[in-house]
DNA sequence: CCTATTATTTCGGTATACCTAAATAATCAA
DNA sequence: TTGATTATTTAGGTATACCGAAATAATAGG
């Protein structure tokens, strides 16, 4: 357990390991960290044992990564940073959603602890991003309600998106062009597996009383769409899971 | 002259060469090139090899060091990206202008071009930072009147504070506890040499009536601030450049 | 003009963070 | 349970950007 000489690899190695854990449980493994850090197997055996050698992961050879209480800390801030960078590109400087991770990824790096916090309260010390994330307070906490992801809930539930992932630009623009967004309301329809297609209606936000009509998104964007505040509609049943006919005349405010 | 993968460390070492002849028209040499990086001699030669190799620099093996056309565009870039920085560090988080250079140091080095204009845009396109320094435009023209170092002007002449020095963040507080800032009107009482001070006498900005009366600056304090609009003045006489006892009813707003 | 000093470059070496290829451990399937 | 496949680590090597010490060029003084 040697100094805290953070280099930004290091932070990149931290951040990565802990956002594999953060919506799921299973620990990552190290090909999967070499993966989405897009380097070799043998970089991140190295890496690994350094990362290990500053406190920062449990690690026993051919087991898979565990960030330490340490680690978290870091991964916390690391992630602080990187929401709080995207949602003050957008809001102060006219980012579009689909802009802001590159930019906040290269900025992450750069930016003091003073400059964090000057960008935190210029904002209002907000508690989600752009893409619904959430933010993680200077302590490391975080403070909102759970979500869920979207292609492993059942039919008939609704909710609201509360998050969108980020990691394909793509994606948010093909979003945007369905009119699906932060806020959304929707229904779920069909059901996992989700290699078919799933099916959602839409609940228009501006009127909740407007139904958009059923639509069929992919397994890979099912998988890319956090709903909150998730419950069975009251006054919505689900008629026909793969047909679509779907028979609501009343959809309340969630 | 190979490709153009400007690292941070050749971004660094173009800036500074482009620093040393800002103001003046001497060339760099090895030396103070490494001094002013505070890297060894030896690291310098190396490197500078490189930015010959990379068409940036001229450079015959024991001579100073001279910028290309290329090496001065991307100097140009750098340095407006500097300044943009400091200025919106001061105007847009509320940083304080002996707080903005260090942030700036590694921010310059991150953001992208899209950030950097988004940054000039919304601060309306600026031509001086927080210290009265030019900002080149996104071509690397700088339209700014000339400026003069207190230290080489005469006793009788007036002008007010265009650019003060950045590179002592102490000398900036110094500075503020003297009531002196940018656009500091005020009239030079003594003259070089400076090892026993510099007179000079401020003129309020506020009020260009009233004179704050003499004031000694270090030689130190007074090669770091620099005159726009200078001109003996109209309506002001020195009588005793030693003494400092100066007659003047009448101060013109120039 | 030649020596002494100073400036600059060259020559091994270091640390970080990668890589490919070879070796080894773990897991799955017959 | 073993043999094949997959996962992971080790070994040897590269590029960048540093360093100190030794060598060499330039300059200044007698």
């Amino acid at each position: 357990m040697k100094q805290t000489a953070t280099s930004s690899s290091i932070e990149d190695y931290v951040k990565v390991i802990y956002a594999y854990t953060e919506w799921q449980d299973k620990p990552i493994t190290s090909s999967v960290l070499a993966t989405r850090l897009g380097v070799a197997n043998s970089s991140v055996s190295e890496m690994v044992r350094k990362l290990k050698d500053q406190g920062l992961v449990d690690h026993q050879p051919y087991s898979p990564i565990h960030l330490t209480p340490q680690g978290l800390a870091l991964a916390l801030a690391m992630v602080r940073r990187h929401r709080l960078l995207e949602t003050y590109l957008v809001r102060e400087l006219g980012y579009t959603w689909d802009e802001v991770h590159d930019e906040a990824e290269q900025l992450e790096h750069a930016v003091s602890e003073h400059f964090i916090e000057r960008m935190s309260a210029k904002l209002g010390h907000p508690v989600r991003d752009p893409h619904g994330d959430p933010i993680p307070d200077a302590a490391g906490h975080i403070t909102m309600p759970p979500s869920h992801r979207l292609d492993e809930l059942d039919a008939g539930h609704t909710g609201r998106i509360s998050r969108i992932s980020d990691h394909d630009p793509e994606l948010l623009r093909h979003l945007e062009t369905l009119g699906i967004g932060l806020d959304t309301q929707l229904i779920v329809l069909g059901r996992p597996p989700f290699g078919a297609g799933c099916q959602i209606r839409l609940l228009d936000v501006q009127d909740s009383m407007h139904d958009a009509g059923p639509l069929t998104l992919g397994d890979e964007v099912a998988a890319s769409l956090w709903l909150s505040s998730v419950g069975k509609h009251p006054d919505c049943t689900v008629q026909d899971v793969t047909g679509g006919s779907l028979m609501s005349e009343h959809y309340a405010e969630n």
